[in-house]
RNA sequence: GGAGAGGUGGCUGAGUGGUCGAAAGCAGCGGUUUGCUAAACCGUCGUAGGGUCAUAAGCUCUACCGGGGGUUCGAAUCCCCCCCUCUCCGCCA
């Protein structure tokens, strides 16, 4: 959510900011609405002032014996009016909020304008993707031929898009996830946490989910309770309501959930495969910080998961996405793209954002640094996306042969140096 | 799931129909005193949204005592529903 006094007192630049990023639509109506609200406002207070005033006195009369019918009449009687007054106001209060609720936030000035993920910015390549000297296959070939992955009995089970792992597979998948919480913990200084895998709707309007893409997540029925798309949801809205001491600041946690994402309108992209399922696992970097500080923090935790990646040996790439590709809640988000030879492409595998004050306005999320206490900033990105990480090490690290070997960084998690074929 | 107790400002904790946005204490902030620290003393101290206005200060109004309804001229206080916490029982990993 974007600052209300900001907006009102900047309608020009902001509208022109939200252009860069298609999103335009609202803010004429902005001026108007907020005109309508704050008028609807004044009356009614104005009304309900008089009925106090009215009250009091009452009282006082009362108290010396004197007789109100009249006046408690007066104060029944305007009571219709005071209820027609207070609805107006809240019906322009609602659909203020609502407006206010579903403008995206403003794009940094660091962010290269464009209208898709076609002016996306390469800003560095790491290792060089490997020459294969046989016929790479794709993790959805190999994995089935190794025993590790299982995706038909999957799919009787639950349903199209989830994946079941055997042995070695899902050894590595919960090697992975320790890996990475290691290092993150031991080494780049975040604290672990393992929050709940639901989260309610209130949740899910602090960090930006709610209320515009309800058809991208999971609901359980008759309860406000949701399955989370990403552990951001409910790491961010761990300090929810509250107000943090500034030499707390910056707060890093890191957390491992799965996340559960409907893919709603992907239909037909990367259909095959465990690259897009409902069901994946991730660790999740998180951190609060001074507005001051976060574009730093955001090249420190952009770095800290590309340092996975380094430790895994896997070639990547990092883009800074342009203003048409961006997440409705950040300000600059980059992502991290793994090579992946079944694809022969780079293929996403994390996303870090800097939000800055658009979820902690909508969370309540602040930090007293004066005498005020003013909204924090919230960033978070993947330290990684377990199941592709899973995907790029299967089929980076594969041989000739058909067994994959595990990168050195990973063996003390696996006992083991080379997945070979299950009998 | 059953029975009971409770949810008030950063914290503790008063407040059972009007003058209560809410006593008191602690913490915080400003100051006096002090060689320094401590203590003492004085003052100040919630949030959000309107109006006035310079998007300031100040003044003023409205709302907020877990959430939502209701009764009443008037609700922290009375009634109903829901949520959460604690204790006991049942069940369960």
């Amino acid at each position: 959510m974007l600052d209300l006094a900001y907006v009102r007192n900047n309608l020009d630049a902001v509208a022109a900011r939200l252009a860069t990023r298609g999103a335009s639509a609202g803010l004429e109506q902005f001026r108007e609405l907020d005109r309508k609200r704050r008028a609807a406002i004044t009356e009614a207070e104005q009304l309900k002032a008089q009925s106090n005033a009215q009250s009091q006195k009452i009282g006082q009369m009362k108290r010396q014996g004197l007789d109100t019918t009249a006046e408690q009449e007066a104060v029944r009687a305007s009571k219709a009016r005071v209820a027609a007054l207070e609805e107006e106001q809240k019906a322009f209060e609602d659909g203020f909020r609502e407006l206010l609720a579903g403008i995206p936030n403003l794009p940094h000035e660091s962010v290269p304008v464009g209208k898709s993920e076609a002016d996306n910015v390469e800003v560095r390549r790491v290792g060089e993707p490997r020459q294969f000297d046989f016929a790479p296959k794709a993790h959805w070939d190999l994995g089935p031929e190794l025993g590790i992955l299982d995706l038909e009995r999957a799919a009787k089970i639950t349903g199209a898009r989830f994946a079941l792992y055997w042995d070695m597979g899902a050894k590595l998948e919960r090697a992975l996830i320790n890996f990475m919480l290691d290092v993150h913990t031991r080494e780049h200084g975040y604290t672990e946490v393992l929050p709940p895998f639901m989260v309610n709707s209130r949740s899910l309007f602090g960090t930006g989910q709610l209320p515009k893409f309800q058809e991208d997540l999971f609901k359980c029925e008759g309860q406000d309770l949701w399955l989370i798309p990403t552990a951001e949801v409910p790491v961010t809205n761990i300090y929810a309501g509250e107000t943090l001491e500034a030499d707390a600041l910056p707060v890093k946690l890191c957390a491992y959930t799965p996340c559960f994402r409907s893919e709603a309108g992907s239909y037909g992209r990367d259909v095959r495969g465990i690259i897009r399922v409902h069901q994946f696992q991730k660790v999740e970097l998180v951190k609060f910080t001074r507005p001051e500080a976060s574009y730093d923090e955001l090249e420190k935790l952009t770095a800290d998961a590309e340092d996975i990646l380094r430790r895994l040996d896997l070639p990547f790439r990092t883009i800074v996405l342009s203003t048409g590709d961006m997440g409705f809640s950040s300000a600059k988000t980059y992502d991290i793209e793994v090579w992946l030879p079944g694809q022969n492409g780079y293929k996403e595998i994390s996303s870090c954002s800097n939000y800055e004050a658009f979820q902690a306005r909508r969370a309540s999320i602040r930090f007293r640094g004066g005498k005020k206490a003013e909204y924090l900033h919230t960033l978070n990105g993947s330290g990684l996306a377990v199941g592709r990480t899973w995907v790029a090490i299967i089929e980076n690290f594969q041989q000739r042969d058909g067994t994959v070997v595990i990168p050195a960084a990973l063996r003390p998690y696996l006992n083991e140096e080379v997945i070979r074929p299950r009998k």
